[in-house]
DNA sequence: CCGTATCCGACTTGATACTG
DNA sequence: CAGTATCAAGTCGGATACGG
């Protein structure tokens, strides 16, 4: 196997449990900053530690940005997409598309207001 | 998480190391069934094992088919993509656009001949 | 030659508690 | 609130040996 192989690499970064949920739950948010504690609200299951890790590796990833406000106590940290970042979730637009045609049958997910990962 | 979320759950299936790799692989063959030492041998990393469960795990997945001709001796494996794995080449495609414009400057991968991917 | 089974270490994820 | 520390549990992948 080639490691220059552009889709083994991006893979490889993007294929993390949790990755591509968490840029879906950000792309749901537009171009708002969400909250660390907002983002886990919405995603019950994850814990706080694997969301700090993805979302530490994808701002090294360049995907998402955040910001720090540490005028206000508690300090707030605030996350999104950036535009690298939202082009991104046409990937997983696709993979939904292909699912949705050959795998699941799964209607609440089909109609364009899922709440899970709106696409 | 919602184990409903199509995203989620094609994720889990498609996430697995090479297994998009070996979709690709066969990819190139287009209509023509591949050997299990055929898809070895382009791969130069994988061991056998992984190879064979990836395999397996596809074929229950319905996106590759296989076939045995065991009217020879030793007796042949062989397996190529489905229509539904065909349509999910589209997905890899899409992940090495991006890739390409905002991550890997990888003009060999770039180029329409590359001979890792072929997309 | 075409795989499968077993074993094992490395890595990943998860549960829980805790801190500034 | 926004994480980090710790440790347990699970998963993955690789080497090797083996069987049809």
């Amino acid at each position: 196997m080639d490691e220059n192989c552009t889709v083994y690499r991006t893979m490889g970064f993007l294929s993390k449990k949790w990755t591509l949920l968490i840029i879906l739950e950000l792309y749901k948010g537009g171009d708002r900053w969400k909250r660390f504690s907002e983002i886990k609200r919405s995603m019950k299951d994850i814990t706080p530690k694997i969301l700090s890790d993805r979302l530490r590796n994808l701002e090294e990833e360049g995907v998402i940005e955040r910001r720090v406000d540490s005028s206000t106590v508690p300090m707030r940290s605030e996350y999104r997409l950036t535009e690298m970042g939202r082009e991104l979730t046409e990937v997983a637009k696709d993979i939904k598309v292909w699912a949705l045609k050959w795998k699941i049958n799964n209607p609440a997910c089909a109609s364009r207001d899922c709440i899970v990962c709106v696409l």
